[in-house]
DNA sequence: TGCAAAATTGATCACTGTTCAATAAAATAA
DNA sequence: TTATTTTATTGAACAGTGATCAATTTTGCA
């Protein structure tokens, strides 16, 4: 057939971009089916592959999709608050984590085959979520060591997602933390008061 | 049939796990099949079945040998060390993800049902881990403040795994951290001399 | 020996990702 | 208008998956 007059073909791809995070939101990574896409859209599963060509290419685009709601829900959080911007900062990350857990965790359950790059809007998603991190750490340090805040943004981003991961998958429970984030905050501190006091360049 | 009378009941689990764990090491958790393993060992898909009643629990076993692989890693680095013994460590612990990226990214890709505890002997491996971890963390601080190091443990292992977890899944690469392990043990470093040149009771 | 208990099987089911010839609809040309 | 080409869509077919369980075979014991 042609195209069906009420769709475009972009129209279509986020049609079914949106019902995937629908369903990846509601059952998670572990039980997502390209067919039960389709059939709640009303189209045939070949459609999904003529569009995605892969279920890859399918998974990235709803895992791009969470990562775009994820950077508006921390840019909605930031916006305009005047102190205390780095512990909301933290906090949004945590909330947007718990809030939509299975959503969130499949960015991560999914890999890439070995040896294969990232689409390039995937890639822009990631740094775009970093910016508004490396903005609020600049702004925490002292107007001398700015040009440090990249690449401290880079391991702290790390330190928050280690404890927001901690959290999700249980390890904090096992182990018996229970104010993770709380915890992640201090770290970022802690790390911020490092710079601060120390004269020596900060390692990495 | 009964018993084949090579090999007790308990013998057989292992022999599964040791193959489930070889070929989770070689081709991860995506690709990751029970009946190869059968297969492969010679029983049929059943005999598995019949061991572990499901595919979750020979999961979480092949990830329980990870784990026991993963802490007899760390101690054999650490053992009749004198000096440097937390950056060994943290070094342990990327050189063991990156050595076996597959097995160790499925300890974490795997998720319980909601709800659901993971098994006692799971839980103690985990614990056995984070053991090893407190310990060089207590060593690492001021006499007076080893109270603290269990809680501060549960912390500093988050920022570790933030930071393996980011070099493993490519979210480094896209940023342009080139030295993700010295940025952890700056991290680690860091909160360490906070709690050091700080007599407030660490937070967390 | 015979018999009960334990271990093992694999066909069967409902599902998955993926392919691709067949088909139907729309766009364009005549 | 009609004929033709282009584009979109389909769904049967294939190989694979986790899971089940009646049937079968082996073992240990009386």
């Amino acid at each position: 057939m042609g195209r069906r007059s009420d769709h475009s073909r972009q129209e279509l791809r986020d049609m079914i971009i949106t019902e995937g995070h629908r369903q990846m939101t509601a059952n998670g990574y572990a039980s997502f089916s390209a067919r039960k896409v389709a059939k709640r859209i009303g189209y045939s599963i070949g459609t999904i592959y003529n569009i995605f060509g892969t279920l890859d290419d399918l998974v990235l685009a709803i895992n791009g999709r969470t990562l775009d709601l994820w950077r508006e829900y921390l840019e909605a959080r930031l916006d305009n608050l005047e102190q205390g911007r780095l512990q909301q900062a933290v906090e949004a990350y945590f909330e947007f984590a718990v809030l939509h857990r299975n959503a969130w965790n499949a960015v991560y359950d999914f890999h890439l085959p070995e040896h294969e790059e990232p689409p390039e809007d995937y890639v822009e998603k990631v740094v775009a979520i970093k910016n508004v991190v490396v903005e609020e750490i600049a702004a925490a340090l002292p107007a001398g060591r700015r040009e440090e805040a990249v690449s401290l943004s880079y391991s702290l981003l790390a330190t928050v997602h280690g404890h927001c991961f901690f959290t999700l998958n249980g390890t904090f429970k096992i182990l018996g933390e229970t104010n993770p984030l709380n915890a992640a905050i201090a770290r970022v501190e802690d790390s911020i008061a490092a710079l601060k006091n120390d004269c020596r360049p900060s390692e990495s």
